[in-house]
DNA sequence: CAGATCTCAGAATGACTGATATTC
DNA sequence: CGAATATCAGTCATTCTGAGATCT
């Protein structure tokens, strides 16, 4: 009964389970984004494209799970920081090509190397073992 | 390596480990809650009421890790529905007491029903084991 | 005086809705 | 025609920052 409690709430804090980690995690990240000029709807994106190759817009919003509408306004910084390239599909014209510009590339392994910092920092409670096993259980709550 | 890349982008999806199964989680939270007609902030405030019993806002701010700026619209809310009652603290005039109201705490009971119906969704793909385990780890990163 | 408390105004970010024009 | 795509204009919730007024 009182594992119970816990489940519900962690640590004698009122709030979700995951919260907490997550939160903390948010704000680390938050801040390493911050120092790099980009959002975490711009990493999204750039790891998107670097995963998938071009793709449209829409395919982009279902891959990142970034509505539609808002991957219009994340490109447009995009675009402005010439980290992608936004051209006319030839074949179907209503679909517009998106694609990673070398830039982009760059920015994206920063970014990258700020991630692992950050993950570093935030996972450094639990060891090789844990940290394997807290993964697993997370990937299976996906 | 292979394992490394996993730990860094779950799932194929590039984001941060714990944010997919925390943004599952807070959906569900968010429509739980939307439907009870409060948010987040209301349900944490009124969490903690019960748990510390009466407090000033600053320690309200404290305990759920909101913000003093926000602690005063969340309460002007929970005020109005008549979840909580504030009243100036007679021996520091600087502080309000805040306290939780007898429909603010059936309002809490209802919450807490949707918030273990909510885990028992979102921690539905693991069996006991697993989901003690889990919190174990997740404590440990809090 | 310094320090704590409460309050207000505003901004950044993530996430969502509804409407419209264009193209298939 | 219906369906998909890109775009635009808003809204909402969470999280901050900065400034001001009051009180210890």
């Amino acid at each position: 009964m009182k594992d119970m409690a816990s489940l519900k709430r962690v640590d004698g804090l009122p709030t979700w389970l995951l919260s907490r980690a997550n939160a903390r995690a948010q704000a680390i990240l938050h801040d390493a984004f911050g120092r790099a000029g980009v959002r975490g709807y711009h990493f999204r994106v750039l790891a998107a494209l670097e995963e998938f190759g071009p793709v449209s817009q829409a395919n982009l919003g279902r891959r990142t799970g970034i509505d539609r509408s808002d991957i219009v306004a994340t490109l447009n910084d995009l675009v402005v920081k010439d980290l992608v390239s936004r051209a006319p599909d030839s074949n179907d014209r209503r679909q517009n090509v998106v694609t990673i510009t070398r830039p982009g590339e760059e920015m994206l392994r920063r970014l990258d190397v700020a991630l692992t910092e950050v993950q570093d920092v935030v996972l450094e409670p639990l060891n090789d073992r844990e940290r394997a096993t807290l993964i697993r259980l997370l990937a299976k709550l996906g």
